[in-house]
DNA sequence: TCGATACGGCACGTGCCGTGCCGTCACAGA
DNA sequence: TCTGTGACGGCACGGCACGTGCCGTATCGA
């Protein structure tokens, strides 16, 4: 075992990151301090500012461990399908605990810490943007949405009522808001609108 | 004069709030310390904490008390035209100081404190939400909107991607972007749809 | 005249900050 | 085998802001 070192290093790494997540749980992230994170991972406070120089980074580091599964795009070759399938993940995930009360954390922090908001978007909004984009372009490739169908706009109404909800009125995001969100991207709003997205 | 007394205690109510504004701006948010706003604003440490609870509280006082002229929806008949202009002054306030890092930090502050959000929800969003809706209800009983047309929903699809621009992806909200956003709930986002909102 | 109330100023104990210093221990190189 | 190096836990420190006492003062109503 020539590199016991690196593992041990990899270990405290994770015990951190786990005082971190259950701190964040049992007070809230408003009264995590890294002296109490230190103390429950069991491990000087050096230790700790060795790896992250704020609270904030330390934070997200801990929360973008969790685990996001489902969050990438299938392709049935039903684009509403796959797109349903992967906002009411995200949005099971947000509406409970562990997930939703921290990520709502994280982003609040991310409001007055630009290296927060900037590392938080470079390493889950960007890839997220990307992954929902691709599924978008592959369904125009399709033929399933007009030529000129607007691919950013469209993620961007998707993603906002949710967001809104979250961030703003926080007000639980069910599985049937998220229909007529894409109902209406899909179908539109108007008198003639279909109830059941083009094929 | 009977009563200096209360002229006082309110003059004094208005130089801890200015102050607030004054530091929030220097400092940010996340800087803003009680001690300061007092020392600042020429005043015991008691004479703010006799008057709010909390910094956050105190902050959301502050904020709110910015003017917000033209965040009321007029009526001219055309349903789009008022929105959009209301859309445009709101991007134009939270796309510049002071009001746009003052409430973008006051939303990440709600984040993590309930009192905030409530308080926010009950004397900003609600009463902005109500007026948005009473716009969109006249429009529809005017017949400029289809009879099932989901007002609820489209308020949501259009305040929601400026929110998500303004604290998640952290964009500018253009004119331009606004635009697009009424065409695409207006309109909708298929090939058949029109240019310009239906009249 | 006499309480009552709000005030500014000051000091206090508390908690967390970020950073030193110390002794220990595992490892790498000579 | 010996020795240097680096990360570590533990501890203590000065600094700062917290929230709350206490004091003397000024302004008001009874």
């Amino acid at each position: 075992m020539t590199d016991n070192r690196a593992a041990r290093a990899d270990d405290r790494t994770a015990a951190i990151m786990q005082a971190t997540l259950d701190l964040a749980r049992e007070l809230g992230y408003a009264k995590l301090t890294i002296e109490a994170v230190a103390a429950r991972a069991g491990v000087g406070k050096h230790t700790v500012y060795r790896r992250w120089s704020s609270r904030g980074l330390l934070f997200l580091d801990a929360v973008l461990s969790l685990d996001t599964a489902g969050l990438r795009h299938r392709d049935t070759g039903d684009i509403v399908a796959d797109l349903r399938e992967v906002m009411t993940r995200a949005a099971d995930l947000l509406g409970r605990p562990p997930w939703g009360p921290l990520y709502q954390d994280l982003i609040g922090e991310a409001q007055h810490d630009p290296e927060v908001a900037a590392a938080l978007n470079r390493r889950f909004i960007e890839p997220q943007t990307a992954d929902t984009l691709a599924r978008l372009r592959a369904a125009k490739d399709q033929g399933q949405l007009a030529p000129d169908f607007d691919l950013d706009l469209a993620f961007e109404i998707l993603s906002g009522p949710l967001y809104f909800r979250l961030l703003v009125t926080q007000q639980p995001v069910t599985h049937d808001h998220i229909d007529r969100v894409l109902q209406a991207v899909f179908a539109g709003m108007g008198p003639g609108a279909r109830t059941t997205p083009a094929s």
